[in-house]
DNA sequence: TAGGGATATCGGAAAAAGTCGATATATATT
DNA sequence: AATATATATCGACTTTTTCCGATATCCCTA
């Protein structure tokens, strides 16, 4: 059985996170302009967190769960770390569904 | 608002859930010939317990959470519940993945 | 209509996930 | 080097999920 799926549906088994990747999907009409750096390298954790209404601890949390199931990437720039979709990710869960699931 | 694919996501998230899902695809391949019906109907609560070698009554709590997500279907024939995928929601789901989520 | 087999439901113990506040770590600025 | 800001991690508590045994319900046949 592959753990890989499980670790992905786990991850999408929550309001928030769903919530999270579909703000990412459009960042400029979800969240305010970044100052210090443009969406392309996608989103900091704060205008996440922010956006949740959860605490800092617990976005940071979500987001490393969807990134261990490979369905966001992260890049720091300084002190932030923006995470954006791994849309690669998504275009592959949906060919599982279709013929491993 | 998406509560229904947070439903579907959560009945997803389970070892045992998605290897029934799986055994359900192919069931001549998965169980053994059922003598009361054709696999067309889909399979008994019994079999799929043998197979995933929990009790009776966690398979039957495991296919009720299948079947309110919409994963599976059951038909009732005498004393005997049969269960089969429904192939629909899992096209629907594959298109969640490419447009919604 | 009684008994037996198949399935569903209930109640609970244990494990996992959700969520927080406090603290640690990394980076930037002065 | 000291301080400030952003993020990550830790420990604890609460809620949800997992999985079981016991029991109820449904349906068949004698």
């Amino acid at each position: 059985m592959n753990s890989k799926q499980l670790e992905i549906f786990k991850a999408l088994s929550n309001k928030t996170r769903l919530e999270i990747l579909q703000w990412l999907k459009d960042p400029e009409a979800s969240f305010p302009a970044q100052v210090h750096a443009g969406f392309e390298v996608g989103v900091c954790v704060g205008e996440i967190q922010r956006k949740a209404g959860l605490t800092q601890s617990t976005v940071s949390e979500y987001l490393s769960i969807l990134q261990r199931a490979g369905l966001v990437e992260s890049t720091r720039v300084g002190q932030w770390t923006y995470y954006k979709r791994n849309e690669v990710a998504f275009e592959e869960l949906s060919k599982i569904i279709q013929s491993d699931i």
